[in-house]
DNA sequence: GATGAATGAGATTTCATTCAT
DNA sequence: AATGAATGAAATCTCATTCAT
């Protein structure tokens, strides 16, 4: 098969994955309704992803493309902004992406649980040994830090312009907006519908006061 | 069974499921060692626990109360200190207690994760069916909004006593740091090791930095 | 507690058995749903009844014992007849009997599976075991043959007065009515309810058939 | 697969499962050790038989298969004789297969239980549900009554010859023939080793007895 | 490369039977 | 002697994953 044609089908699978993942959550979604979905069997399923983890990857892997693409479309776009506007754009735009597609907020979030059981227990090598043979999971490790790099990036431009103060170590900026997005996402997930007010709090204006407290941390002092 | 000694015993299935699960991780947990570690059989631990789910539950409730526990002491301990010094200890134990246990701070995490997962999708029922039997579910959901409450007291405390601006809704700001603080969680559970700097950033300098924002979003503006 | 008091208990613990017995059939009885019904525990009627086989064992006590009692009545009011009109009423009392109660004539037959079952196999010992304990295998060891010997009896009466011939083993005849009782018994069962013909076939006719055979094979040649 | 392999592993799982019971009887065997014993998973075992009483039935199925065949072969071997001799000759077969294979015998006893208990009670949708969904239920049921068609069949063929009188409804013979013979070999059962004599009785001479009895019942009056 | 069948591991259930109080 | 809880053995089911063709 031409790798053109087997990449097609290998996104037809993503694509059912994704439809079945949403549909019921990864836990129950079942190899044989996904193949069923794609309009496979299991064993070519199989043929492509060489596990359940391993599909679960490749969407991961599509989440963190698709975000690593948003930010450089934003960082190219925001070329004429300040580095502080840019870095809360990235903020905003995580949340954005996973607001779209809870699945793929989902997939990211299980994937930090993921290395966390990888990297732990006593079963350490067991648990290790199907992911590493993973090709997504490799891929996904290779990217896995460029969002990061960006927000560093875009930080950097704003100590450069001015913009952001230069007296705090800019990936410690970066993990501070990081770990708020990752908080209001979750927070998103557990109240279902992100347009309705969870305890009677309008959720837009949660992310508005994060972003403020972003903005307080990163512009220098007296600004 | 006198309640008391049954439930010391359920206790018992608890803390054995803890160590098991803390040892491999939930999924690779077999009910049949869980049984072992607690010097029972699989069918009492199914008279215990309807199902591994309930059992995880279980635990999801126990660290929920001990929050709440410990939410309650530092209220009680915090009397004569100010609101908004009582707001931050609460942030600071809830991530405290993720610490010490991380077996707890999965569990409340997944819990976020189910209830997100049994209020969606086309087989909602289906879903649900099974965790609804569960009699921890229902406690867990009794109980989960307790720290909010408690939270929220103290805030309101800090309102009357000047230490908390007042123009801003309490249950926003109790969220904007329960956001940080699961954020911040989950990153920790991704270092894997909390002790360990993540690319060169201190994480207790992360998380300081977090409870600076939320001194500055919680202070009467001009303090 | 007083002997009396406990055969009384005994006895109703056995209708209870009965009445279960008879509605769901032995191998899906619960021992559960027969202490239920007979308003005691479990472990109370484990006290009684060493064990499921042994209860059953009871019942087919029961009925043997009541067929016995029946054949006695029988031969006394039969002084007056007939050895061969009273031997062809043992084998009518017989069919009436399971008639009467088919949970009665179940428990017959399945005691003769019983004793063949642990007559044989590789686990004849263990099988024995149980059974062996029980106080009604021994008892209805004890008189499983009595409904023969009572036939025996009317046949040899019947060779006296010269209404049953003489050149055949009176249990030989025996067990030929015996047997045709049991195949016509069985097929009853099978028919569900006794009163519809089968395949057309007035079954009261075919138990007519059945004792005319048997009277053929009992009376003196050219009688 | 093929179907004619498929039925050729199902035949294989049928031997094995023979083969177990005979060795501990019904009740004693386990799906594991007849998996087992047919070199195949327990997962294997259910995905050919829905249950182990399926199993069973797939067994009484088996054995009513053959004794159709053994029924058809006498049929086309007695073309040359009196429907009198055949008839007879179709009762001594049942006999003789239930001789060979005990656990022909028992399984064909327990579906005479079986359809009963089916039949009647309270529950009966409940007994009855697991039973219907089974495969073999469904073809021992479209089967049961071949054995019985061609007994009449060979009546009506000796009722033809003038072998057999024309005054008695054939299947009332049959039936006549058919339940001397199930009690016979239930006592066969019962007597543990039809070898041995009962009761000093020759169990031979007793099936003699029977068939006399027959010969007696069919023929036409002053034969 | 695709398919139907099979495997293995574990979850869950059902009961007869036994223990501890 | 009675009770509630527990045991043990096996049935049954669910799925990810692998084999054989």
């Amino acid at each position: 098969m031409k790798a053109s044609k087997k990449n097609e089908k290998e996104q037809k699978i993503i694509v059912a994955a994704e439809t079945v993942f949403s549909q019921v959550g990864f836990t129950n979604a079942k190899m044989e309704d996904i193949a069923k979905e794609a309009g496979i069997t299991k064993v070519t399923l199989y043929s492509y992803f060489q596990s359940k983890d391993n599909l679960q990857l490749a969407i991961t892997h599509k989440a963190l493309t698709m975000l690593i693409a948003r930010y450089e479309q934003t960082i190219s776009n925001n070329s004429g902004r300040s580095g502080l506007d840019s870095t809360i754009d990235m903020f905003n735009i995580f949340v954005e992406v996973c607001k779209e597609n809870f699945l793929y907020s989902e997939a990211l979030m299980s994937y930090f649980a993921l290395i966390r059981s990888s990297a732990h227990g006593a079963n350490k090598e067991k648990l290790t040994e199907g992911i590493n043979e993973s090709t997504y999971f490799k891929r996904v490790q290779e990217i896995q830090n460029v969002p990061f790099k960006y927000i560093v990036k875009e930080i950097n431009r704003g100590r450069s312009d001015g913009s952001i103060k230069t007296d705090v170590d800019p990936m410690l900026l970066t993990l501070a907006g990081w770990t708020a997005s990752i908080g209001y996402v979750k927070l998103l997930s557990a109240s279902g519908d992100h347009m309705q007010p969870l305890f009677n709090v309008d959720l837009q204006l949660l992310w508005k006061l994060h972003m403020e407290n972003a903005i307080n941390a990163l512009k220098p002092v007296g600004t």
